[in-house]
DNA sequence: AGCACGCCGACT
DNA sequence: GTCGGCGTGCTC
């Protein structure tokens, strides 16, 4: 037999499958998925290896033999079916796609001994300095670093020194000891302890009456020496015995109180549909206005799934900021669970990823890698905010989770739920081309109305003498707050901004012809570029559209607007929650119970206020600047902002109290602005939808970016001139040239980035030529990379990116 | 990523 | 003649 192993090590030069001949003695044992090590190379040097596939026969000549199986940590199946799939579908190494799949800290650290045996005879010098430094310290691994192997080598082909070779796990399983319980009867087991061992007597009862605890535990509650411990061992009453300790996020070890709401109409509705049709692949798309109540509906269907014996994957686009998602669920289901994500410790993802292949695990709650936990009974997928950008990854694989759920879906044949109060264009779209089955709850669970919308034209406030960031509107709600003793969030997106040049007057901003996105301002020549194809122009001076000279590009920090709303109002208790300010550990945490605790009266923040916070008593909402974000160069610059305004906007009144929110833009007519406005998100997709199709977007196409980064600005440009060259010759030969276009090459939003010079190529084709561009790319960018661009030149692909910033 | 091989120039 | 540096090519 023969197996198919692919290494952990990272090189694009053995990125490929290799196979080892089984020896015997593991044939009945070895399984795909095993983590295996392998001799490989010239050297033969034992290598850590995951096992692909297992076969009879094989062509290859020459095989080596399968050292040894580690019996460690393996992938289930469909992990395995995932590694290849990734490669495939984004373009990444195995090792990438087994990294992203694997807990980080897993991999077997190698040591490499030598020791001396034989004589000094026909020795040169400088071999003769070795085995004498082998002579004095036995065995020695620093050998390696001072530089000596090349001499070592010719000594252990003569015999005169042994290499030895091995592993160590970097993780380590923890163990804690559990006394048992071996009293048969309580009463006479009493009566041989001394009157006075009152103690004694205490841990006794103890021990009986819950037949088995942690010693740490008994030490701890109870007193429980060693020495005491001890004699009721020796006494035959208690056995001692080292069991694996379980490591687990710190909210997962108190108890909670198990609770739970029913559901109400709506949320009944969507919880029998999903119910109805549970044992094939569905999948549904819910849209749920803020506040309707899903995480409910995704409790209930949870308790379904666990009764049926099988897991659950409930995926949140950041942990950190859904701490009342985990909190619901472990009030429901205890510990029961496994939370995955990347502040989790090495040690707890460890514990976490066994338990849940042992199948004693069965929810799985986490951030997007959580989607590849090893579940081997997996019954259902939840991606709640299924919009978020964060689903997508940016390192290699640059995976889309819900892609991968997709995937995942399809491959065991079981339901997947996308949820969002704001879908995704590309995800509502499907619902339209009935591959996805919509669900709806329009209403807010505590049957309280959505908050009213005030707009704000600031292009009026520029023109009644108002030249401040805050319109009369918004100062005036404010003020009415803060004698009512009740919160106020600002929210401003300062992404993007003084990268686009704008009037003040009209709301108008320079927008290229050809591609419909915002142009970027570049300081140096005073130009306004387009970051997607190569057209720019020369800054005017006044405003094309109103030839009012308030033309400029402009914006403010945070913190320019704590300062300014300080002056305002010099009594309010002002904070701010940005990517800045928060950057320290459990800063977050602190604001936000500050919030709660009512300690702040006004909360100014970036994108971090629109994402799952839920206080009570804010009652109203500012977007100080809504169409920051609507002049991103972005083509998804109106979706990405309609969902910011809706989400923000779902923050008010979310308790007792009724909310209002006020929008200030300035270009009010904007169907983004509009129909988040009207929370009207068909109105919405209806306007979008027909833009995407006009200027060839997604979901009408697909898009690939391909960044090229290099040391020297010429080999950069000169690489990036090629591959496009090359790219175009093999597509127009495969695809219809008006099938495809492509874009550039362009420098990239950001030309130079840590010293290293940055151009694009953007390719925009036709959703049934993604399999054929997908070779192409391979063919030029990876398998030919050495003749197309410079070796100093590293080429990223980016299939489907969320931004082509 | 390792490792070897081969070619080159430097240095006892 | 030996040693080290670096470019190239292969690894089941």
């Amino acid at each position: 037999m023969y197996a198919q192993v692919i290494l952990t090590k990272h090189s694009k030069a053995i990125d490929m499958a290799f196979t080892y001949k089984i020896p015997e003695k593991f044939e009945d044992l070895i399984q795909v998925g095993h983590k295996v090590i392998v001799p490989f190379g010239i050297g033969s040097n034992l290598t850590e290896a995951f096992v692909l596939s297992i076969t009879e026969t094989t062509e290859q000549k020459r095989l080596k033999t399968i050292h040894q199986i580690v019996k460690d940590l393996q992938l289930t199946l469909s992990q395995v079916e995932m590694i290849s799939w990734l490669k495939t579908s984004y373009l990444c190494t195995y090792s990438e796609a087994l990294s992203t799949i694997i807990p980080s800290k897993t991999k077997l650290i190698k040591n490499v001994t030598y020791k001396w045996v034989g004589a000094h005879d026909g020795l040169t010098k400088s071999q003769q300095e070795i085995c004498d430094f082998l002579k004095d310290h036995k065995d020695e691994t620093e050998i390696v670093s001072l530089g000596w192997l090349n001499r070592l080598r010719p000594l252990i082909k003569k015999g005169l020194i042994i290499k030895r070779e091995f592993f160590q796990y970097d993780m380590k399983t923890q163990y804690k000891t559990v006394a048992c319980s071996n009293i048969d009867d309580l009463e006479t087991a009493l009566t041989k302890l001394s009157k006075s061992a009152k103690k004694q007597r205490k841990i006794l009862e103890f021990i009986d009456e819950v037949k088995s605890c942690d010693v740490s535990m008994l030490n701890r509650e109870l007193k429980c020496t060693k020495k005491i411990l001890d004699k009721f061992v020796e006494d035959g009453l208690v056995s001692v015995i080292s069991v694996e300790k379980f490591r687990a996020p710190d909210i997962l070890n108190k108890n909670h109180q198990k609770r739970s709401y029913p559901l109400n109409y709506d949320q009944k509705v969507v919880f029998d549909q999903i119910l109805s049709d549970l044992n094939h692949t569905h999948k549904y798309l819910l849209h749920g206005v803020t506040g309707s109540g899903k995480t409910e509906v995704y409790l209930t269907l949870a308790e379904e799934i666990l009764n049926r014996g099988q897991q659950i994957i409930i995926l949140v686009p950041e942990i950190a900021l859904t701490p009342q998602m985990v909190g619901k669920f472990i009030k429901r289901f205890g510990n029961q669970i496994a939370i995955m994500h990347s502040k989790v410790s090495p040690g707890e993802r460890y514990d976490q990823y066994k338990s849940i292949q042992n199948g004693e695990v069965n929810i799985v709650i986490g951030a997007r890698s959580a989607i590849f936990s090893p579940c081997i009974n997996l019954g259902m997928i939840i991606l709640d905010e299924e919009h978020e950008n964060t689903y997508k990854s940016d390192n290699n694989p640059k995976y889309h989770t819900v892609e991968v759920a997709e995937y995942l879906a399809d491959l065991l044949n079981i339901p997947m739920l996308l949820a969002s109060a704001t879908p995704s264009l590309n995800s509502y779209q499907r619902v339209l081309d009935k591959d996805y089955q919509l669900l709806e709850m329009m209403n807010r669970y505590n049957q309280q109305p959505l908050p009213h919308v005030h707009l704000v034209d600031m292009r009026e406030e520029l023109l009644s003498g108002n030249k401040s960031m805050f319109s009369e509107l918004l100062i005036e709600k404010i003020h009415e707050r803060l004698e009512k003793k009740e919160q106020v969030i600002l929210f401003y997106n300062r992404k993007g901004f003084s990268t686009f040049v704008s009037c003040r007057m009209c709301g108008y901003a320079l927008k290229c012809p050809r591609c419909d996105i915002a142009l970027t301002y570049h300081h140096k020549d005073q130009t306004a570029k387009c970051s997607y194809c190569d057209y720019q122009l020369k800054v005017p001076k006044y405003c094309p559209e109103c030839e009012s000279h308030y033309f400029k590009f402009f914006g403010a920090g945070t913190e320019k607007i704590e300062h300014m709303l300080n002056d305002f109002f010099p009594e309010a208790r002002i904070g701010r929650l940005d990517s800045e300010s928060t950057r320290k550990k459990g800063e977050l945490e602190k604001i936000i119970d500050q919030v709660e605790r009512l300690e702040i009266d006004i909360l100014i923040g970036t994108q971090m206020v629109t994402k799952g916070l839920d206080f009570q008593n804010v009652t109203l909402v500012g977007a100080l600047s809504a169409d920051m974000s609507l002049n991103l160069p972005d083509y998804r610059a109106p979706e990405k902002t309609f969902q910011l305004l809706t989400q923000v906007a779902g923050r008010a009144g979310r308790g007792e109290k009724s909310g209002e929110v006020v929008v200030q833009t300035y270009v009010p007519e904007h169907y983004a602005i509009t129909s988040a406005v009207t929370q009207n998100y068909h109105q919405f997709f209806d306007e979008e939808i027909q833009v995407r199709q006009l200027f060839n977007y997604p979901p009408y196409t697909e898009i690939v970016n391909i960044l090229l980064i290099g040391e020297t600005e010429k080999n950069t440009i000169d690489s990036a001139h090629n591959l496009s060259h090359e790219l175009t010759r093999f597509i127009h030969k495969r695809i219809k040239p008006d099938a495809v276009e492509i874009l550039g090459p362009n420098p990239a939003l950001f030309q130079k980035l840590n010293n290293k010079y940055r151009w694009q190529i953007i390719l925009k084709f036709d959703k049934i030529d993604m399999v054929l561009m997908r070779n192409i790319l391979h063919y030029v960018c990876i398998q030919h990379k050495d003749k197309v661009v410079r070796n100093d030149v590293y080429i990223n692909i980016n299939i489907n990116p969320m931004s082509l910033l």
